[in-house]
DNA sequence: CTGAAAGCGCTTACAG
DNA sequence: CTGAAAGCGCTTACAG
C-alpha cells in the first residue's frame, strides 16, 4: 500500500519551497548544484514521479494521441497500430485506441469525444460507412478545434490534412503488368471490396495495366456466394491463367475454388493476392502477395502527426505521403 | 480556429459564479431549476465540454485503463483488445495500449510508467520472456501502488490478482478425447510453443486424454525446420491418423506438409488446430479449430477490472475466471 | 439558492 | 540562489 509522493511532501522533507523542488527537478539554472543534488537524491529515494495529469493541466498538453482504427481484427490495421505504438514510445507519447468498427455513427462519437482536448493529435483511418456516405464534417470539426489530424491508409477524401497512404492503384497495376510481361494471357480479377474506395483504386490499377476493355475479367461481389459463382465462372469457363485478388476474402476464396476443382497452383493458375506475410508464406502453396508495409505506414503517420503537434509544419500546408508497395513472389507465381 | 470554452468564461457570460455554473452542469440540488436551464442552454450553445484533465486532477482518476499486449499482430490479442475496447466504451473509459513485444525489459518499463498514476487500472498478458524468467516484481509493484491489476490469457503465475484465462489443458484434452471417441487410433501432436506455459498446458491436455505414454506422438520445436522434420516423421513414418496442433505455426505447417505429400484431409488425416475463425473457415479444406472467444476474454477481463476499480471487490480476495473453449468442427474432421 | 475560498499537483514569472 | 504567488480548469465544503 504505497502512495506517490508529491512535490509538496518532498519540499517539506527538505525544508525548501515547492518551487525550489520543482525547479531543481527540472534542472533549472536558477538553482544551485548542491540543492539540485539534494533534491534529486531524495526524489529518487522516494521514487518521486510527477503526476502527469497535473503536468498536463499546466501545459494543456495531454501527452497522448488518439488512433481511430476501423477494425483491429484486420491484421493490416493491427500492424499499423504496432508501428504507431513503436514511434509513440520513442516520442514518449501514449496511444489511446478507438475502434470504430467501420461505423460512421461510432466514428462521429469518437470525434466528438476528442474535441474535449483529451489528446494532442489524432490518426484516423475512416470507416467504410464514412467512405460510402462521404460525411466528413466530424473530421473537419476536429481540425477547427485545432487538433492535429493525420489520415492514414484510407486517404482518398478531399479534406486539407496530412495524409499517409498506399499507392493502391499502382500496386495492382504493377502486379498485373508483371504477369503480362511473363506472357500470361488471361488475367482475371476477384474482389469483394469493389464498392470501397480502396477496391476501386485497385481495380483501376488492374484495368490500367490491361488497357483493352475486352480483356477485363472481373468477379466482384461483397456477398460471398455471389463472388464464388462469379469467380468459378472465371476459372472454369473463361479459364483465366492468373487471378489477381484485391483483398483477403477474394484471395482465400480463389485459392479455395482452385483447390476444390483440382486446378494446380501455379501450374494452371497463378495467384497474386492481398494477405499478410505470415499467412501468405504459411499457405500451401504459398501465395505471392503485395506487401504494404503497414508498420511503416504507422510510424510515418506518427511522424507527420508529431511534426504537426510540435508546430514544425506550417499551417495551411499539408503533406501527403505514399508508401510504395512491393510484390513478393512466392510459390503461386513461379513460372 | 475554435477554442474550448471554460467554466470561467461561461460564468462571466451568465453573470454568475464559477461554482454555480459547475454545480448547475452537474445537476446539483443546490441550484434552482431556472438557473440550471439557463446555464445548460448557454453551455450547449458554446458546446462546452469539461476539460477532462482538470476533472481528473480533482478526482485523482484518469478515466483510462492501460492494456499491455504482448503482440498485437497475433489476431487472438487483437480480438481481446476489441473486447476490452467495447466494454470500455460502455463504461466511458479510455483504453491506452502498450505493446510489450514479448519483451520483459519493455514490460518493466511500461509497468514503471504506469505507477505514475496515468491509468486507473491495468490489464496484462505477460510476455513470453516474463513467463520464461518468472520475474514478476514489476507486476507486484503495481499492486503495491494500489493500481488494480487483472491478468488475462497468460495467467499461470502465482501472484494474488484477478485473472481471466482459458482452460488450455482442457481444450486439447477434449479435442483429443473426441478423436479417440470417433475411433481414431494414432493421434499425433505438433507444437512450436512447448517451451511456453501455454504450450505445456495444451500438451498436458493431449497426454491426459491419451493416458498411455506409449501413445504419445509429439513433434515439438520452436525452430520451424526442426518442427517440419519431426512433423514429417509423424505423418510419413508413424503414419498418424490425426494431428492436433497447439498454435498457428504448427497448424499451418501440418497442413502444408500434408498437402506437399498428397495426404488427403480429412480422409487420410484429421487436423484440429488453433486458428482464428476467419482463417480456419477460409482454408481449403477448412480446419477444425478450438474457439477461445477472445472478445469475451477481453470484456470479462474488463468487467473484473471495473469492479476492482469501483471497489466492489474486497481487497485481499481475488477472482479467477475461466472462459470455456469450444471445438468447432469444419472439414478437417469430417468422418 | 448563490458565491467565495480552498485545493487537486504542478510550473513559472516575479520579487527579494 | 530561494520563495511567495498566481494560475491551469475544475469541484466541493462552507458561509451567507
Amino acid at each position: 500500500m504505497r502512495n506517490n509522493i508529491t512535490l509538496k511532501e518532498l519540499a517539506k522533507l527538505l525544508n525548501v519551497s515547492v518551487s525550489t523542488v520543482s525547479k531543481a527537478l527540472n534542472d533549472s539554472p536558477e538553482i544551485s548544484q548542491k540543492t539540485i543534488e539534494r533534491v534529486k537524491e531524495l526524489a529518487a529515494l522516494h521514487k518521486y514521479r510527477p503526476n502527469p495529469v497535473a503536468v498536463n493541466l499546466k501545459s494543456s498538453k495531454s501527452g497522448t494521441i488518439g488512433v481511430i482504427i476501423p477494425n483491429i481484427s484486420n491484421s493490416f490495421f493491427a500492424k499499423v497500430l504496432s508501428g504507431i505504438e513503436a514511434k509513440a514510445q520513442q516520442e514518449g507519447l501514449q496511444v489511446i485506441t478507438y475502434i470504430s468498427n467501420e461505423s460512421l455513427p461510432r466514428e462521429k462519437e469518437i470525434a466528438e469525444l476528442l474535441t474535449s482536448g483529451i489528446v494532442d493529435g489524432v490518426l484516423v483511418a475512416i470507416s467504410e460507412e464514412t467512405q460510402r456516405k462521404k460525411e466528413y464534417d466530424h473530421l473537419i470539426n476536429l481540425v477547427e478545434y485545432n487538433i492535429p489530424l493525420v489520415l492514414y491508409d484510407r486517404t482518398n477524401l478531399d479534406i486539407p490534412v496530412d495524409k499517409i497512404g498506399v499507392d493502391d492503384e499502382k500496386s495492382l497495376e504493377e502486379a498485373t503488368a508483371l504477369l503480362l510481361s511473363k506472357g500470361v494471357k488471361k488475367i482475371g480479377l476477384a474482389t469483394s471490396i469493389h464498392h470501397l474506395g480502396l477496391g476501386k483504386l485497385r481495380i483501376a490499377g488492374y484495368k490500367k495495366a490491361l488497357r483493352n476493355e475486352d480483356d477485363f475479367l472481373i468477379a466482384n461481389s461483397s456477398r460471398i456466394e455471389v463472388l464464388r459463382e462469379k469467380t468459378e465462372k472465371l476459372l472454369l469457363e473463361d479459364k483465366v491463367d492468373a487471378l489477381v485478388c484485391t483483398d483477403f476474402e477474394s484471395t482465400m476464396l480463389s485459392y479455395r475454388i482452385a483447390h476444390e476443382n483440382s486446378i494446380k497452383i501455379p501450374q494452371d493458375l497463378k495467384i497474386i493476392g492481398f494477405l499478410g506475410k505470415e499467412l501468405a508464406t504459411h499457405l500451401s502453396p504459398s501465395i505471392s502477395y503485395i506487401e504494404q508495409f503497414p508498420e511503416k505506414i504507422g510510424s510515418k503517420g506518427m511522424e507527420l502527426l508529431v511534426k504537426r503537434i510540435k508546430g514544425y509544419t506550417e499551417t495551411g500546408q499539408t503533406t501527403e505521403k505514399i508508401i510504395q508497395t512491393e510484390l513478393v513472389h512466392l510459390e503461386s507465381t513461379v513460372f
